[in-house]
DNA sequence: GCAGCGAAAGACAAGTTGTCTCGCGAAATG
DNA sequence: CATTTCGCGAGACAACTTGTCTTTCGCTGC
């Protein structure tokens, strides 16, 4: 049983291939949740062949979470929390995640639904979050900006920049994307900045 | 085939009880969301019993939509709603609700996983809520009271006074439930109030 | 007693997730 | 070119769920 050298080259892309082709499947079906059945037949694919590549239905959703990690506008998210200006920062990180969030929603959506099954796997991924507004209520209060505690300030950019408090004025609201940026970030700054806009 | 008269007492009110063992049943399992087949067996309830008096499972969840609305400390954001003072009701209707969410936690969660189902009755409930958001963000701009204009002050109050923020706050940060109140208390006065506190 | 009705019991259909087996066919290797 | 390897399709099966319907039991109310 002396295993041979194999090294694979069309057929490792060729099964890169078909794991793209289930997660778009998952896309075309939103705002629906669907069945991993449905999913396999939009992707032209068995559903066994699911079953193989993700595991379960829940390690589909799984990979849509990272997908839509990788995916998106978070360059402008990253490029807004370089800034050398504290409050650019602010103003940049509440516009590209809102923008974030607007052009996501369905699948944030279909991913809050799954949470459930996901284990934890979503907060895992909101803990990159919460380290960057740490890191921004710092810079902020190093600025001598704050007018209240730092930790108070996390808290409520955390409650600002979350997709619930998009959604709620997006979809609750009726709010575009858009104006739902200028309320959240009207209200970080009037709460958090000692000298806030008019 | 004369049906005649058949006046109900002691049936009426059996029937009655076997509606609140299901009811309850469904709270005992919470956090864990369960089958109609769990709720009936934890009610000593027959599974056909279930579907006889409540139609489906949408229908249960439903009727514990209905029957979170009545119970539970309502009655103190209707107080605090009916106070002379518009700072005074907006802090009893942050607080009042705040209360509310921290006491019927598990059943929103269950309820909000449940919202396919149940065809928008959760936003019609939510209804309720706005039409008391614009009632106090009237109060408050009629008392010259307020530092933005009334309809991005109900928005606002919208996004601070909702569960989402909430849970962010409870179980996203760890909040004790009177911490999650000052937090959104604080963010709604500054944001909103010409004179907000320090 | 007798009729009405709440409720149990249980069969049945349909949809879902998850597991496993079998086998084809194309790619990789010597 | 022959052989190995492995991605993938096809399909059977088990287990669980929602939802519907029929039959039967037993207590209540006249």
């Amino acid at each position: 049983m002396a295993t041979r050298r194999y090294e694979q080259r069309l057929r490792a892309q060729s099964a890169e291939q078909t794991r793209r082709r289930v997660l778009d499947a998952v896309y075309d079906q939103l705002p629906k949740i669907p069945s991993v059945d449905a999913v396999a037949r939009q992707a032209g694919v068995a559903r066994s062949t699911v079953y193989l590549v993700f595991g379960s239905r829940a390690g589909l959703f799984d990979a849509l979470l990272h997908d839509v990690s990788e995916r998106g506008g978070f360059a402008d998210l990253v490029r807004a929390v370089q800034d050398p200006d504290p409050l650019t920062h602010l103003r940049g990180a509440v516009l590209a995640s809102t923008r974030i969030y607007g052009g996501q929603r369905d699948v944030l959506v279909a991913l809050r639904a799954e949470a459930a099954s996901l284990e934890g796997a979503l907060e895992r991924t909101e803990q990159g979050r919460l380290g960057g507004l740490v890191h921004l209520a710092n810079r902020l209060d190093e600025n001598g900006l704050l007018a209240v505690e730092k930790d108070v300030a996390v808290d409520v950019l955390w409650t600002l920049t979350g997709f619930e408090a998009f959604d709620a004025l997006h979809t609750g609201r009726g709010l575009p994307v858009d104006d739902v940026a200028a309320r959240l970030l009207l209200t970080a700054e009037r709460t958090l900045l000692r000298l806030p806009p008019p």
